[in-house]
Parts: structure tokens; C-alpha cells; sequence
DNA sequence: GTTTACGCAAGTGTATACAATTTTCAGGAT
DNA sequence: ATCCTGAAAATTGTATACACTTGCGTAAAC
């Protein structure tokens, strides 16, 4: 999630949305008006506007010309299409982090795995949530690929603004086990096992995507308070 | 490098802009005034500022806090990590357009090596590398992933942004080569050799990069028109 | 009762004004 | 000659003003 921080302000802005929307509080389709998010933060609507062009970007907010921004919704085929880029991203990311594997890079993740453990026990909706997704960015990090890392990071946004708004506590628990399952066989230098699991722990988490119709939050006051 | 038209007028300065950068007219380092980009394009500062913030998400614009934009200047190793991920990436979507090959599939990216060599043959050195880059882009696109289409265009702006400011025309000769070489082993339906060419060319293109130091070009106007 | 026309409210698109910061450069001290 | 100093010029950052588009409700026409 490294990014630099143009103007701090507008930044703010940015991850204050970005956090609402990938944590559901503000729900797909909804609207975003431009000076209540202006009153909401205490600034113009200058730096909301660049704020809300910066997310445009990142596919997490649609803008309509002449009608205003709207929190993104994703068809059901361009998700698909995203966990088709992650996998073969992530496939090959695999194989390659176990080119130049160590034990503290493995440490490194089993800690990662333990923080997700407890989010998972304390029920972290949002926390467990930011946590199973940054294991995979992690790995891109710890092979020191900052571009890889960014891609991954804006590709798992994308997939966080797909899924169920409530992840059940099971799928969740669920992920993180693949998690281990993953650098266990790393750890056991099974390379083309470890790729194997990737690709399935992928599969099981865009199956369990639900794309039923969803219910726009139009309370912003509300969603980012 | 299909995009949506967010009010056409700063998607038209963005379009000017990343030809401009990715044609090596303006090179890496060079300032972007706005005011003078404003008056170039006959607009004020607003839809400038715009353009630019939208450039700087695509790493093709680098913003400083309170000193302005310039146009990026990629270290070696941010260029070798964005072949590293092109590598991963575009070996899975070598495999994965093999499952799904046609004869019209290939015939369209045969017409599309036609077109490289005419840009070559003409010695059209902007639509060459253009085309070039363009036709990693048609495979994705040809299997119907909008969303791998959209990051592969964005890592291949950023490596022209890396690429020699005149690559030589032996240099783009060899590349339309491989690409027909890479079409020729999808043709007999050999996936591993395909896959093998495609991680050959891109090691190619990756050699060919030079970083020697940049002479910024700060005439914009010039640049531009 | 349904539909069309019209006007007002709300909101976006762009330009401009002004504050804050950086850059430049002249002038003087060492 | 080189290095500080400081004020003016240039440039960026933010707010505000205003034109233009869209959405919606109301009322008139059929």
C-alpha cells in the first residue's frame, strides 16, 4: 500500500475514502457529492475533487461526466477478470519467492499470518479483512519488488470492493489456513506445490464472492465518521 | 490503452502529454510548468493540474511537494522490477491464450506484426515503438481481459519512458522477429516453447534499456508541437 | 389519469484570485 | 573569487466564484 503523499491533505482524503469503501462502509453505486465530502473533511472542494480523480484511477471510485462520482461496482465479469490477473500474477510471484527463499523471509511471514490469527479471534471485520489481503503484497515486498507490491496492492483493493460485505468468520479463518498451508510447502521447498496451493487458495476466495444486488449507503457523514 | 473520457479536455492534455513522454519528445527529468502547459493548451491551470496528477498515478509524471511535476526518471531498478513483473505476467497470459488459441486469434496478431513491420520499414520511429509495445497489449486483449490489457498498457508506458530515446532500427527489427516467432510456436500449438520466447524477448528488450544520463529537455512548447 | 413543458434546486466543470512556498539574482561581506 | 543574505519574481497550493448541466417537482394540456 506504499504510496508517497502528495500534499498530505488531498492524501488524507484519499486513504479516508479508500478505507471506507474497501471496508464496505460506503457500499458500491453510492453516490459522492462533492461539498458534503468537502464539509465532511473541512477543506474545498479542490482537493476532493483531485482526491476522488485519484480513486477514479484505482477503478475504486466511476466518474460520470457532468454527474458526479460514484463508489464503484464492479461486474461480475471484470472481478472474475481481476482474480484471472492475480492469479497468473501471483502464480509466477510463487516461483519466483522461492528462488531466493530464506528463513527470516519465512518468519517474516508466519508473523503476518499471526497477526491475521488475531484479528480472526477478536472478530477485526476491517483489520482481518486489510490483513488477509496484505499477505499477498507482503510476499512481493519481501522479494523488495516495489512495483510488483503496487500492482498487487491496487489489484487486491479492487477485489476487496467484491467481496461480501461480511466475509463470514469462517472463510476468513479459512484463508488464513491456506496462508499457512502456502509456507509450509514453501518452507519445505516444494515449489510447485506452493504454486499449486496459490492458485487454488485464489480460486476459494473468488468463489466465495457473492454478487447479489447491493443496497447503497448514501450517509456519508455517517459511513466515514 | 483504452481508457474512459473523463470531461475530454484533460484526457486530450493527458493523451498530448504521454505521447510526448513516451515518444521521448519531453525526457525524463524535465520540468512541467503549469502555466505554460496552460497556455499551450489553451486552458487554465485547473485542467493542467488534473493531467498531471493523473500522469503522476501512472508513474509517467513524478510530483514534488511545492516544486512542481517533472517527468519521471526511473532508477535501473525500478525498470528491472517492472520487467520482472512483465516476465511473470505475460509468461501466465502466454499459457493461458494457448488454452483458448484460434486461427482468427492468430491471424489477428500476424496483422498486427504486418503493421509493426511497416512502421519499421518506413522508419516511423513514435508508431513503431508504439506498436510495439501495443502488441502484448492485443494478446490481452484478444483473450477478452480488459483488466490485464489496462496493466500491461501502464507497465509498457513506463518502460518506453526506460527505452533508448532511438532504439535502433535493428533493435525493433528483432523484436517484430520475435514476435512472429512467438506467433509461429502458438501456431504448432507449442505452449512451453511459446512461453520460453516470450521470457526471451522480454529478456531482449530488458538488454537493449540503457541508463546512460538523461538531457532534460525544458523547451515544453517545442516538445509539444 | 397520463404525459409533456417548464423552472428551480442541486451539483459538476472551469477559471480566476489569492496565499504560501520556492527559485532566482543582485549586492555585500569575507 | 566564493559564499552568505535578502528581497523580488516565479510557481505551486487552496479557496472561491460563476457558468453550465442534470435532476426533479409542479403544473398545464390532452
Amino acid at each position: 500500500m506504499a504510496m508517497d503523499a502528495p500534499s498530505t491533505h488531498t492524501h488524507a482524503i484519499v486513504e479516508a475514502l479508500t478505507r471506507a469503501i474497501v471496508e464496505h462502509r460506503l457500499l458500491p453505486g453510492a453516490k459522492l457529492v462533492e461539498q458534503k465530502l468537502a464539509d465532511h473533511f473541512g477543506v474545498s472542494r479542490t482537493l476532493v475533487r483531485q482526491a476522488l480523480f485519484q480513486l477514479s484511477q484505482n477503478r475504486l471510485v466511476r466518474m460520470e461526466p457532468a454527474r458526479g462520482a460514484f463508489v464503484a461496482a464492479p461486474s461480475a465479469q471484470e472481478a472474475r477478470q481481476v482474480f484471472t490477473v492475480r492469479r497468473m500474477l501471483e502464480a509466477e510471484m510463487t516461483r519466483a519467492f522461492m528462488r531466493e527463499v530464506s528463513a527470516a523471509k519465512l518468519q517474516a511471514l508466519r508473523e503476518h499470518i499471526a497477526l491475521e490469527r488475531q484479528a480472526v479471534e477478536r472478530e477485526d471485520v476491517p483489520g482481518r479483512t486489510e490483513l488477509l489481503g496484505d499477505f499477498h503484497v507482503r510476499m512481493a515486498e519481501l522479494m523488495g519488488n516495489t512495483v510488483l507490491a503496487q500492482i498487487l496492492g491496487e489489484l487486491i483493493s479492487r477485489c476487496a470492493l467484491i467481496t461480501l460485505m461480511y466475509q463470514s468468520r469462517r472463510q476468513a479463518q479459512h484463508s488464513s489456513d491456506e496462508h499457512e498451508g502456502l509456507v509450509q510447502a514453501m518452507a519445505e521447498g516444494d515449489t510447485e506445490q506452493a504454486v499449486r496451493l496459490m492458485h487454488e487458495h485464489l480460486d476459494h476466495v473468488e468463489a466465495s464472492l457473492t454478487f447479489d444486488r447491493k443496497i447503497p449507503t448514501h450517509d456519508i457523514s455517517l459511513a466515514l465518521s
